[in-house]
DNA sequence: CAATTACCTATTGACATAGTAGGTAAATGA
DNA sequence: TCATTTACCTACTATGTCAATAGGTAATTG
């Protein structure tokens, strides 16, 4: 299940999408736009800097923007900075030790496959497209 | 992410695909060949038997056994009725209240088409499927 | 009637989710 | 220089879910 962070997350960048790609646009701003909470969108919008998909900048006229042009972001990589790694099941997780059982697993091939197609279907997704589909 | 009560309950039902479809095998069997807690299970297998999936009989000779023929089951009911709904956000759960911003929001179409890939996936992967994956 | 089995209620510790509260640091414009 | 605007930082909280564990009762059979 894609949590509010993650789905906050992706509203943010398609709000930025939508705004000059030169100026610096205020949280505040995209907050009341978007009807979320200012303080929790700190939270989202830093992992997001950290992830290097923004830029901000502070002071007056400081704010946020797109760090590359909105065509070049998949759907992917937002909910990957925010959600943390997309893997269906835990023991395909990045960091997961290896299960004893994996060979005799029967289940195992089937989420391999699951997890392809979750990633594929993000990663092949993009920004723009999702903004597109909102303007029609 | 599929928690392990959704994955147990599918190990538990590929365990019983393997057995014999007359008799009932004691959930202690199912638990010692799968190494689960016997204890964790009980609590997977009642939601099983509430969802009609499996039958359970008490006392000697008894224990659980498939409630149909095991190719009728596919893997998106088998996780549904331990994991609940399979939605993949929270506005597309079964009982959500109708989300305001719906008509406007621009990530609603993704979701959806996400979803519906998920559920396609899932109910049309066979219980038999994995247990021939299994024994190759 | 004793053994075996399912079935039932309650509790626990750890962690995640979805925020809120109240600050500090940096940049700008007057 | 200084007030304002903005990002950025640390901490806290309430609620809920996950993954079990504990200790029973009820049903069935030999």
């Amino acid at each position: 299940m894609i949590s509010t962070k993650g789905r906050y997350a992706l509203r943010v960048m398609i709000d930025l999408a939508g705004q000059n790609t030169q100026s610096y646009t205020p949280l505040k701003d995209i907050a009341e736009r978007q009807q979320i909470s200012k303080k929790y969108l700190e939270i989202i919008v830093k992992e997001l800097v950290t992830a290097k998909l923004l830029e901000g900048v502070s002071g007056k006229n400081g704010g946020y923007k797109l760090s590359k042009p909105a065509e070049d972001y998949s759907v992917g990589e937002i909910l990957e900075a925010t959600e943390g790694d997309l893997s269906v099941v835990a023991c395909l997780s990045c960091g997961a030790e290896v299960c004893p059982r994996a060979e005799e697993c029967e289940t195992l091939p089937m989420w391999s496959e699951y997890n392809k197609m979750v990633h594929d279907f993000f990663y092949s997704k993009k920004l723009t497209d999702l903004v597109k589909n909102g303007q029609r």
